[in-house]
DNA sequence: GAATTCATGATTTTT
DNA sequence: TCATGAATTC
């Protein structure tokens, strides 16, 4: 997010040297196009001016893509007069659309405010919101998010008599996804199905689109497709958008999905200025159908593009490009491209050893310490990658206990949780009253006597209509009662209670804003009374119903039920929300808006950021690659990716921490460097710079760091010689345990054991990857100077 | 019908 | 370990 100010000054100067060679080749005005595409480098100003058809921007990490992106936005209104809207810029998530806007707001303040940056969901729901009757979907539809979906398929799997344990929801849930995103419709699904289990995923498929189909819904692969099929069958409606759109962009291109790039293509079809920016080796989301081929397929379909590599980094040292093109150029199936720089050198990546999670967040925290010390470094310019979530926890134990402010990215989000979306289930019913996924979600929430029984007999009922849920909620509010719903009297008592509460909020809804709707939903459902009787969670969940009307509060002044349609479809679009802090258990220090803060975040989610200091922790087998992609060697590669994508994140330092052993689930078990920490070159790793302080003042044995050695493939050295290093009657020293004999060496999985006795001490087993074992007397250890920088402040 | 306990099971990344 | 769903008890 702070790239621009970075990488400007260098990037400035790139630029100084070579600027008089290409006049701009259209005409417009040359000064005007000047003065816009100052402070580009040669290749970002043919990328972000070429504006003759068709453009494929290949662009590495740091080499200044959103600025290209930005300037180019700003190439076309300024230079070529195009207006704003009539630009079509599209990226994959809400940040990276969120960072253009920003980006192009500085740069052409007037021209931004009429551009739009969409995501491809959110475009394709605009499209869709004016013209989804075409293909199935009413006024005010409601976009199922992954909860409904497993919702449905649940309830699905319940009437066709299927043991979700067969057949789990998940798994059903991603091959319905995976084929909508290939075009394959339930008929063709059946169709192919050569397999029992197919057969019944194909029967699945098939009533879950009935069941979305009646209930005015679309999930997100939904948007997509139907999108496409709205392009695709409706000539004028094409005609329409492709008129509209003189120019389209697509960032992140490498992120997209078969049928997202045919969108794109289908827009693009008449005026064929459609320019692509990405970097097949940041591929991460192939598991949500994202297709890197598609830059192939670019190709093929527009076989006059022209083709811009940006392969000059402004960002990371030679050291770190060094380092992460040694790792990246492991992948087979690859476009080559290797990055450089005319960044200094910098320091190398510090490679550590840690002994278990706890460490690792000590270790990370103390080098922090450290750079925010001697290097007067901001925490705003310090990240902790991690490949899932479940990392983050030690970490934001670790900060809290030493005070450290710390902002996690991500998480739980905010829209996903309970309460939220209990209440935002009202607001969707009142709009959608066939939406069964949120009726059901809310029948009895807070409990008010309809119990599971009663919810089965009312969707028994609308089953046998063919009719929504409610309709059978208020079937049983009518005397003649249609549906013929048989309740107690008790539980019909109840189910009228609920049928009067949504008649209320529908009829309320014509005149109340968003947020007044809100505040009706949540007194009359008994949701405050509900929450204030729960003393352990009430307060803060009723904390995060304030939030959920704050934001809706930006909603009113319109018409109302319009002005709730878009609440609800941005909340349903946009998954998280700007400077609202999560209220998880560990927020102590989770930093206020504004203070300098270090970042936690996820690989996936750090993509496209930068910072000064990067630390990627959890490096180990089973976590990164992570124990999913193992066998697969095409996830293997993008696991490899991953790993690429954040260690070009860093600017100046890099730091890969593994650990000795690690809490899973739970219960404790030995882990493996990973695999890509060996693909490092060696003279391009330290694996001395880290150190713990917490390891001099706290338990010693606490942690442990490794020599580059014990990266080394152990298995193979020390099957052919085992005790490299070390051989029986060797004295050794050990930074703990003091002067000792070694007993015996022998090979273990992994790496190579050693007895060593030592004076005082006793007899202690030693693992010589971890342990640092040192030949004493002789003095030939690798890394015999075991004190380090860090360790000064400390003391 | 609701609340509590128990069991089970699942754990990647996002729109 | 944690969260969610099922069984059991109130």
């Amino acid at each position: 997010m702070t790239s621009s100010s970075k990488a400007s000054g260098k990037e400035s100067g790139a630029s100084g040297s070579e600027n008089k060679r290409s006049a701009p080749r259209n005409s417009g005005t040359p000064a005007l196009a000047d003065t816009i595409l100052d402070g580009l480098s040669d290749r970002q100003k043919e990328a972000a001016s070429y504006t003759d058809g068709p453009l494929l921007i290949v662009a590495g990490p740091g080499s200044g893509k959103t600025r290209v992106m930005a300037h180019r936005l700003a190439y076309l209104t300024g230079s070529e007069g195009v207006p704003p809207y009539r630009i079509l810029a599209v990226t994959f998530t809400n940040k990276a659309a969120r960072e253009l806007r920003e980006r192009c707001q500085r740069l052409v303040p007037t021209a931004a405010d009429q551009l739009r940056v969409f995501t491809f969901h959110s475009f394709c729901a605009l499209m869709l919101r004016f013209d989804g009757e075409y293909v199935g979907l009413k006024q005010g539809f409601t976009i199922y998010d992954d909860d409904d979906q497993a919702r449905v398929i649940r309830r699905i799997l319940q009437e066709m008599d299927i043991d979700p344990k067969q057949f789990p929801v998940g798994q059903l849930r991603s091959i319905i996804s995976s084929s909508k995103n290939k075009n394959i419709l339930p008929p063709a699904f059946q169709q192919n199905a050569e397999t029992y289990r197919e057969e019944v995923a194909g029967r699945v498929y098939e009533k879950y689109q009935e069941a979305l189909s009646r209930s005015n819904a679309a999930d997100f692969d939904d948007l997509l497709l139907k999108a496409f099929q709205l392009l695709e069958n409706q000539p004028e409606i094409l005609d329409k958008y492709q008129r509209r759109y003189e120019h389209i962009l697509v960032d992140e291109f490498q992120d997209t999905n078969p049928l997202q790039f045919n969108i794109a293509r289908l827009l693009a079809a008449k005026h064929k200025n459609i320019c692509v920016v990405g970097d097949p080796d940041q591929s991460i989301y192939s598991w949500r159908h994202a297709d890197p081929t598609n830059l192939t397929d670019f190709r093929a379909t527009f076989p006059d593009a022209k083709i811009v590599t940006l392969d000059q980094s402004y960002r990371s040292t030679q050291v770190i490009l060094e380092a992460a093109d040694a790792v990246i150029a492991n992948n087979e199936d690859r476009m080559e491209k290797t990055l450089w720089t005319e960044n200094p050198r910098g320091d190398r990546v510090s490679v550590a050893e840690v002994y278990d999670e706890e460490g690792e967040a000590r270790a990370v925290i103390n080098e922090v310490d450290r750079l925010v010390k001697q290097h007067d470094l901001s925490r705003d310019q310090i990240a902790v990658m991690y490949r899932i979530n479940a990392q983050s926890r030690s970490l934001e134990v670790a900060c809290n206990r030493s005070g450290v402010p710390y902002r996690l990215v991500g998480g739980v989000k905010f829209y996903e949780r309970r309460e939220v979306k209990d209440i935002l289930s009202f607001l969707r019913l009142v709009l959608n009253p066939a939406d069964d996924a949120a009726l059901e979600r809310i029948i009895n929430v807070p409990a008010r006597g309809i119990s599971d029984r009663s919810v089965t007999e009312l969707r028994r009922a609308a089953a046998t209509h063919e009719t929504p849920l409610l309709d059978a909620v208020l079937s049983v509010q009518d005397e003649k009662n249609p549906l013929g719903v048989s309740l107690s009297k008790r539980a019909a008592n109840s189910v009228v209670a609920f049928a009067e509460l949504v008649e209320r909020l529908v009829e309320q809804s014509l005149s109340l804003q968003p947020q007044e709707l809100i505040d009706l939903a949540m007194e009359r459902s008994g949701y405050v009374r509900w929450l204030q009787e729960d003393k352990e969670t009430g307060e803060e969940r009723m904390e995060n119903l304030r939030e959920l009307r704050g934001s809706a509060e930006q909603y009113s002044g319109g018409d109302p039920r319009e002005q709730l349609a878009e609440f609800l479809e941005n909340v349903a679009l946009v998954s998280d929300v700007d400077g609202v802090r999560t209220g998880n258990p560990f927020a102590a220090t989770q930093a206020d808006v504004g203070q300098e803060a270090i970042t936690l975040i996820t690989l996936h989610q750090a993509k496209g950021l930068e910072f000064e200091a990067v630390f990627m922790v959890g490096m180990e087998e089973g976590l990164l690659p992570h124990s999913r992609s193992v066998e697969d060697p095409a996830q293997m590669e993008e696991e490899r990716r991953l790993c690429y994508v954040g260690m070009t994140r860093a600017k100046r330092w890099l730091y890969m921490l593994h650990t000795f052993q690690r809490r899973f689930r739970g219960s404790l078990s030995p882990s493996m460097p990973s695999r890509f920490l060996m693909e490092l070159p060696e003279p391009l790793v330290n694996a001395q710079t880290v150190r713990s302080r917490a390891s001099q003042t706290e338990t010693r044995k606490d942690e442990m760091w490794s020599r580059r050695a014990a990266m080394a493939p152990a298995a193979a050295r020390s099957a052919s010689q085992p005790g490299l290093e070390f051989a029986a009657g060797d004295r050794v020293r050990h930074s703990h345990f003091g002067e000792g004999v070694v007993v015996s060496v022998k090979a273990v999985p992994g790496d190579v054991e050693a007895t060593v006795a030592f004076s005082g001490n006793g007899v202690k087993r030693l693992m010589l990857g971890f342990a640092k074992l040192e030949r004493s007397g002789a003095g030939v250890g690798a890394d015999s100077g075991s004190s380090s920088t860090s360790e000064k402040g400390g003391e």
